[in-house]
DNA sequence: TTGTAGGCGTTATCAT
DNA sequence: ATGATAACGCCTACAA
């Protein structure tokens, strides 16, 4: 076993010091020609690699972003990694990804392990937990010490810092206007509890557009579920209740669920009810019918999200202005929706 | 802004050394109480936390574990990695990720970047690229040097490492025998190329099963893809041509597609065709009717992985004692799978 | 052209 | 009870 050889050992057994090893690595005009070769010839031949973590203590620059994100079993937060990770590598970063699991205190936890060195910034989409609690005293600590933060999806008007988000109220208003131009009336939203900042902006938009087309805003329409666990005796329920012809959802498993349990009711899709859903991933593409799906560009998301995340902490200067970047989210027609009139 | 402090500001703002503050920190005898109680109170009165960078060097230790693997799109991968994250957490440890995108290049040059001293092992499955070109030098240069390695499901035998796989091939061999038992005759497999080892022993299981049960070994039962993309035309042409009441899928996505086309032609499942499908993931869960599915245990896989690493990690004896787990697939029956007597 | 010395932040050993 | 020193591996300003 060839263990990791260091400056030090090409100086010793070259007979030379450590620092004309040091610069004739790096090729530096100092260094005699003689010299020079044999010393690179030496390391090549040992695969000489540099320390990165020696590299990352001189510098104080580790190269690695933190990444914390509520759950990784999740589509959509995986593009989102995705874009991360692969922007990253080309800037020459690694990422260090940590779960909260939704949790405020493993988010707390995770944050102040990787802050102490680990990491020269952060990317993060704030826990259900954190959203809840709405105690943000972990992310202001780190901003004050100076790590560069962006947040992504969930964020927090409280936190200042760089955002990215797409224009969740904006996709659930086009959603409905497009169910209203497709004649629908009766239509319902299938949502979570409040405290997430996505599914808020989602109702706005879906209450919002209803109103700009003079329909009534029925809070019966509307079922809320406290969490994204799924419920079947919950929409059982409701579609047994209650009359409707059209279904906004702010995910794709509500959504799913309910289009089969329709469908089993001998509904069809999208002739009696039609179906649209937010997050287009694998369940909506892959449903029968497809599911019509509100875009949001996880993988874009992710790649602006570290592109300014590198930038800040490539900029050293401490600027205290902050952006929001908001990208619009797209329709992917499928199955599940149709003209009715 | 307060930028994070160091022992070296405590003893300067203290007058003392050190030496001291670090002892005192760690709540030595040799301190004595007075100025034990001073720097305790003002280091936690200014935030203080140990450097890891610093720590990393000293210790020769990082407390990170590098996890390469080809996709973080995709489900098992996922649930694998959420058992590596968890375990991980539990020890002290942090997890970088590289995506090799199936890419043998990748792979390798994420590896030797890792291998520079921001890692104190590794746990990957293999990428596609890799698996293809048969070429493991860069894993034995890691191992070689000392660096602990854990593969998970895309192994290969040529390298001498731990491993954690389930096994593939009983799956399999359960699958088509409880197709047999329902008295299916014509079981179709759809798989991918011989180069992804869990294709190869799926594909091993399915014949064995088939031969153990006096069934014919049909190649034209089979439908092979090059990769893990899926081919709509393929799959039409092949339920079109080819008459089978059974179908073994080594994914999801092939199932489900498949599933859907032989419903569009009137089929019914499971009356007149049986479906069952390799990892049991999301799509197989709200599919409808749900489809049957080899659970290949991701969570628990990435739990082992983690542990076996750790271990090897925190052992330093340098054993050249390599185990494999293989881990035992298990049924999730739904409504595609029907006794058809 | 080559080498020395100091520092990045921490810890451990050995003085005082 | 406290402090000086060296070391982890690397880099670099400054000497020689």
């Amino acid at each position: 076993m060839k263990r990791k050889i260091t400056l030090k050992h090409i100086a010793r057994e070259l007979g030379v010091s450590i620092s004309t090893v040091s610069k004739a690595l790096k090729n530096s005009e100092e260094i005699g020609a003689e010299t020079k070769g044999r010393i690179q010839a030496y390391a090549k031949l040992h695969n000489y690699k540099p320390n990165n973590i020696a590299i990352s203590l001189k510098n104080k620059r580790t190269k690695n972003i933190g990444v914390i994100i509520p759950d990784i079993v999740h589509h959509f937060f995986t593009t989102v990694f995705r874009g991360i990770e692969n922007y990253a590598n080309t800037k020459g970063y690694n990422v260090i990804v940590c779960l909260s699991d939704e949790s405020f205190d493993k988010e707390v936890i995770n944050m102040e392990l990787l802050a102490n060195g680990s990491i020269d910034g952060f990317i993060m989409a704030l826990s259900a937990g954190t959203q809840q609690k709405g105690d943000y005293n972990h992310l202001k600590e780190v901003t004050d010490q100076g790590i560069p933060l962006v947040l992504f999806d969930r964020v927090a008007d409280e936190i200042n810092c760089d955002k990215v988000v797409i224009n969740d109220r904006e996709g659930a208003y086009q959603a409905v206007s497009k169910f209203i131009k497709d004649d629908r009336k009766k239509i319902a939203l299938i949502t979570t509890d409040e405290h997430y900042s996505v599914s808020r902006d989602r109702a706005a938009g879906y209450k919002q557009a209803l109103l700009d087309h003079n329909l009534e805003y029925d809070e019966g329409l509307i079922l809320k579920f406290p969490t994204m666990e799924i419920d079947e005796d919950a929409i059982e329920d409701f579609f047994n209740k209650t009359e409707v012809d059209a279904v906004l959802s702010v995910n794709e498993i509500f959504a799913i669920a309910s289009m089969r349990f329709v469908q089993a009711k001998g509904l069809r899709i999208p002739e009696d009810i039609s179906f649209i859903g937010f997050t287009d991933g694998i369940l909506s593409k892959y449903a029968t019918p497809g599911l019509t799906a509100v875009a949001q560009h996880g993988e874009k998301m992710g790649e602006i999200a570290a592109q300014m995340l590198i930038e800040k902490i490539e900029l050293e200067v401490e600027e205290e202005t902050y952006v929001t970047r908001m990208l619009e989210p797209t329709f992917v027609e499928r199955g599940s929706t149709r003209n009715n009139k």
